[in-house]
DNA sequence: GTCTATAGGAAGATAGAC
DNA sequence: GTCTATCTTCCTATAGAC
């Protein structure tokens, strides 16, 4: 409708994002990010008058929500465990683009970043998202213990599957990571093959 | 002995290939490089006329080397599978510090690098590590396929553990993985308790 | 809200003395 | 082989017109 040709703001975010990922936090140069969000750096910092460290904070409370939204809520809600995990995949699947993209908390937990400004936010998603699957383990009749040790094992295989992925040039070990995820978290009940 | 007080070659790599798991390869300054080696940079690019990329290869070869000795040779060579395992162990506890250090291969991996200049060889070296590791899953009865799955598998538990101990600020995922590993690979042979 | 233009500084890399 | 000093380029960030 009447409108001068601005992008919009989840777009905005979302493009920022994947720059992130792909070429990491001093990896991501403001000429990069004008580039691939097709604004001017100028226009970059009126949106972001924070700079860089605030843009890849939204896309940081961006990604928190989005995961929340799509994966950790339908992990806890209603349903059969094993239907649960079966829709995580999906979510799981589409936020890393099938294994092509890095996952945000690795990239930005490299460098100065660590201690930096984005590490109370990367502890607080991998606790959600461990808390997240241990629920979802406990409902398949896993005591709590042996259900966060499942938990942070998931996790861990899908942040390495992401970087042998990248490194062997192949998503083969990500796909394979999602296939046996119900596996890895239900436990065996008879509802895998053998892997 | 009657000699000026220049750094030792050895120490000096050791010290380029901290600073790059540290702090990433763009986040590497050669500002940073210079302090940690306590060289000016005029001398880093005396001993390393090609620059930032010729440091990052020579630590990466470095890597290479050390890990090919230490990892890869003692894995392939002689003794009871689970006691090859056991010494992989203790070397990669060392090689990570315990899980502090982050993997060159995943540090490396970013951005432009990605597709550059390193991607070859760190495709080349984690197949080495996968292959190693395979090769010990068939001496202890695995048959190829089922091998190299596991090998794949307990690389990218691995790789993901230092991710999720960098994130959540405790090194007992790293941990956990190296504890389980003999499990991991060669299967459960009433070698070791429940995890 | 987007742009062009530019300031100010840090980055990678070199020159040349010792 | 290491240093001080410097060059050039790129980066983050800002000023100000439209």
């Amino acid at each position: 409708m009447g409108r001068t040709a601005t992008i919009d703001e989840g777009e905005l975010v979302a493009r920022l994002g994947e720059a992130f990922r792909q070429f990491g936090y001093e990896g991501a140069t403001l000429t990069l990010l004008a580039k691939v969000t097709g604004l001017q750096k100028a226009s970059l910092y009126h949106r972001f008058p924070g700079g860089k460290e605030q843009m890849a904070r939204e896309v940081l409370d961006n990604a928190q929500a989005w995961i929340t939204a799509h994966i950790l809520d339908p992990l806890r809600g209603p349903g059969e465990p094993s239907a649960r995990v079966a829709a995580m995949v999906r979510q799981v699947d589409e936020f890393y683009r099938g294994g092509r993209l890095p996952c945000l908390l690795n990239v930005l937990a490299s460098g100065e970043s660590m201690q930096g400004p984005f590490a109370t936010d990367i502890k607080a998603m991998m606790e959600a998202w461990i808390g997240a699957l241990s629920a979802v383990a406990i409902d398949a009749g896993c005591d709590k213990r042996r259900a966060r040790g499942r938990a942070e094992r998931f996790i861990a295989l899908l942040e390495g599957s992401l970087v042998v992925s990248r490194g062997l040039g192949t998503v083969q070990p990500f796909r394979d990571v999602l296939k046996g995820a119900a596996l890895e978290l239900l436990g065996d009940q008879r509802s895998s093959r053998d892997s």
